[in-house]
RNA sequence: GUGGCCUUGGUGAAACGGUUAUCACGCGAGUUUGUGGCACUCGCAUUACGGGUUCGAUUCCCGUAGGCCACCCCA
């Protein structure tokens, strides 16, 4: 069957053709204008304890070449096998978006020779890191994580104080509702005589065992100690201990490390079962986990831990060193879920309302001057009606509405309106700023 | 990587397979032109994208993309 071609099946629209609505990539969101305040909030604090600990901060480049994270992090992990943002650079070699940002603060250690610096050295630093996972709750494909590291002295005074830094930074934005779970994973080799211990035990087990754990039983051993199925929990009740098994050295270590905290009257919580998911931990780990009992999954703020084996490993002297990171979303989703009042910026005292051309030009730099005088002002010059000017004043809550028009230009005065009782003064135009401060000084002190 | 639920304007919602796709908030322009908070008028959606079934799809089916959630794992 044939058909007039010129009846066209669908109706193209007459109008403008419309593209297709751009959208975010998986995972990754924009931090929009009415969160800033807990991102200010946060960096203003982390800004004052990373300086007040005697801290420098470095920015390493969120693009490095992807052997520095499978030598660091390890090859069988989770975040090198499938979670890391990897590609090709025009046939340079394999370069990845960063996961985290530890390897990168050793490798700046190692490359700007900071072993000839005063030692321990101390670096904090606050970015974006990658990670290609499905996104849930607590877990974007980028996200922001700050660290304090010490690298340089193996002193276990070091470890107690990365973890005070980490509980006093968690008080002092006001979620004290945390708990910090503490264990040590002793030296590589005291770990590799432990988990051969471990895995006979669970292969005796073998069949009581979820099917996750069968697989981490050749996989990944030290994570058959945290799963949650509850018969893999009872099988650990018997299994061996980590601490059992911890060279002298690391247990000496272990058992400072504690008395410090105690010392500092921070508390946390010894837990045997916490081991990390990266391999370059030696020692002291912990993870700072939230306080009350949730329905469905919750997930860590924050984890740290000694790693003295990593830059050696990097191809530096070898240099022990203690670190922590902390992520930021999941900080901001915890302040968000126990309601804590965040300091949001309040909205300005002044609109700067004008009509007519005049008064436009007049306007601009009025804005100007008064923005140097320190004075809280906003504007909305590319409106010209009063009235539309009035209500977007109305609408920020400021207290005062200057108005300049073209009488007001030509007299040298302006207008000053107050905005909750609708009084309205004349005052000249070369002291709008002094006038101005006046008022609000008085409004202020009331 | 595996699995579950989901996707209607900027936001939150409505629409037995048949409505010019409805409502509220929001945004913009006005209500005779220099005055906000109230009211009114008007405007602001090819129902995520692409296919299929059907006379007809926002509604049913499939695919893609995204969202939320869980597992793995991690901050």
């Amino acid at each position: 069957m044939s058909k007039t071609p010129s009846v066209p099946k669908k109706k193209v629209s007459a109008k403008k053709p419309v593209a297709k609505a751009a959208q975010l990539l998986r995972g990754f969101k924009d931090i929009l204008p009415g969160e800033q305040h807990y991102w200010e909030f946060i960096s203003k604090t982390v800004e004052s304890f990373y300086k007040g600990y005697g801290f420098a901060k470095i920015d390493p480049p969120i693009l490095e070449e992807s052997a520095l994270f499978v030598r660091s992090i390890g090859k069988q992990t989770d975040i090198v096998e499938k979670e890391m943002f990897t590609f090709v650079d025009q046939g340079q070699g394999t370069v990845v978006m960063r996961p985290e940002a530890t390897a990168s603060i050793a490798r700046a250690y190692i490359n700007h020779g900071m072993v000839n610096q005063p030692q321990p050295v101390k670096l904090f630093y606050f970015g974006p890191m990658f990670r290609r996972e499905r996104p849930q709750s607590g877990r974007q494909r980028q996200f922001h994580q700050f660290g304090f590291e010490i690298l340089g002295d193996q002193n276990p005074v070091i470890d107690a104080q990365i973890i005070a830094i980490t509980s006093n930074f968690f008080k002092e934005i006001g979620l004290d509702q945390i708990s910090i779970q503490v264990n040590s994973i002793g030296t590589v080799e005291s770990r590799k005589i432990y988990i051969q211990e471990l895995t006979s035990y669970y292969r005796s087990k073998r069949k009581m065992l979820c099917e996750d754990c069968k697989k981490r039983l050749t996989k990944n051993p030290l994570r058959l100690l945290d799963c949650k199925n509850p018969a893999c929990q009872f099988v650990r009740n018997d299994a061996p201990q980590i601490v059992d098994w911890l060279d002298d050295d690391s247990k000496n270590h272990f058992m400072k490390v504690v008395d410090y905290l105690d010392e500092l009257d921070i508390s946390y919580v010894l837990n045997p079962f916490l081991v990390r998911g990266l391999d370059y931990y030696t020692k002291t780990v912990f993870e700072v986990w939230p306080k009350e009992i949730k329905e469905g999954s919750q997930s860590a703020l924050g984890g740290g831990g000694r790693y003295d084996g990593l830059i050696e490993l990097l191809g530096g002297r070898p240099t022990p060193a203690v670190g922590v990171a902390i992520g930021v979303e999941r900080v901001i989703s915890q302040l968000r879920t126990n309601e804590i009042n965040v300091p949001k910026k309040e909205t300005a005292d002044v609109f700067l309302a004008q009509i007519g051309d005049q008064a436009k030009v007049k306007a601009l730099s009025l804005f100007e001057q008064l923005r140097k005088e320190k004075v809280d002002i906003v504007e909305n010059l590319a409106k010209d009606s009063l009235k539309s000017q009035l209500e977007l004043a109305n609408k920020l809550k400021v207290k005062y509405a200057l108005i300049l028009g073209q009488k007001e230009v030509m007299d040298g005065t302006i207008l000053v309106r107050d905005m909750e009782s609708g009084v309205q003064e004349v005052i000249d135009f070369n002291k709008t700023a002094q006038e101005l401060k006046k008022k609000l000084a008085n409004g202020n002190g009331r």
